[in-house]
DNA sequence: CAAAATGATACTAATCTGGTATCATTATAA
DNA sequence: TTATAATGATACCAGATTAGTATCATTTTG
């Protein structure tokens, strides 16, 4: 069971390379060169972050991505959400048809509380609040 | 993102069936009767809360299975390290030789944390808490 | 000995994860 | 104004995991 995979996590260093870079605008090239992303991989994570609106994007020479948001606005669970579609943790196998009880279910129940409680841990990360702690493997010349 | 899979849910439901059953051997095709889960895979999964030791089995006529603990003595937990494998919510995708700061890692740390909630909470969940809100589709008859 | 049960095991289908490849479009700088 | 450096869109692919099937062997008991 993993509560990061991999696109998340390639996320989270991007953006804290973008974050922490001289440039404001910083190209998918200078990220291949400081970070240990498969290339094309980190394009596709940064066209959804993109899409999403965590990133703006410039095309043409001298473009590239910038944050959207200033790096206390940008939370984990956001981004779990984001690569790893939702947070519920809790989708029951059975239609309503087969079991028409899920709302008294205490298991559903006393899995959303858990869940609830997960959320709340995910929102209070921010990427802020991991810029000098997730490595980025920033190259010696960079 | 799933913190209960199909089969852990599966095996809830049989485990649930069984400590509320009559008999206190129950046989797979009785399971069948009253469950809505696919029969051969509802086996397999029963082989394996024998092989670890939440049920026992009998075999040959009259045979089946029957819990091996005490409903209070059977934890979510387990059931979900049985068959989704650890709970460790955190493995690093980043080799040592990569990454070689991971003992200080603020987002590893943090995401430990969330864990080790995580775990605590589905240690608290027994069988025994589930029996009355597990719907198990006994058929009418049986 | 037949029938009813589990044990063991191998196979298959579908989905998800991680990643590649290609071509189109856009913007800038020389 | 054109080459170049960038992103946009998309389609594809391979491996792993999840969900489920099928079959034959073994055991027990009536």
């Amino acid at each position: 069971m993993k509560l990061i995979t991999r696109d998340t996590d390639y996320a989270i260093r991007a953006l804290c390379f973008i974050a922490k870079c001289e440039k404001e605008i910083v190209p998918v090239s200078e990220l291949n060169r400081n970070l240990r992303i498969p290339g094309p991989f980190l394009r596709k994570i940064l066209q959804i972050l993109n899409k999403k609106r965590l990133l703006r994007s410039y095309k043409g020479k001298g473009g590239g991505f910038m944050l959207a948001l200033a790096p206390n606005k940008i939370f984990l669970a956001d981004l779990i959400e984001i690569f790893q579609g939702s947070l519920k943790l809790n989708e029951c196998i059975f239609k309503k048809r087969i079991c028409p009880d899920r709302k008294t279910c205490k298991l559903k129940k006393r899995i959303d509380n858990i869940q609830k409680q997960v959320i709340s841990e995910l929102k209070d990360i921010t990427l802020a609040s991991l810029l000098d702690e997730v490595r980025t493997y920033r190259a010696k010349g960079a």
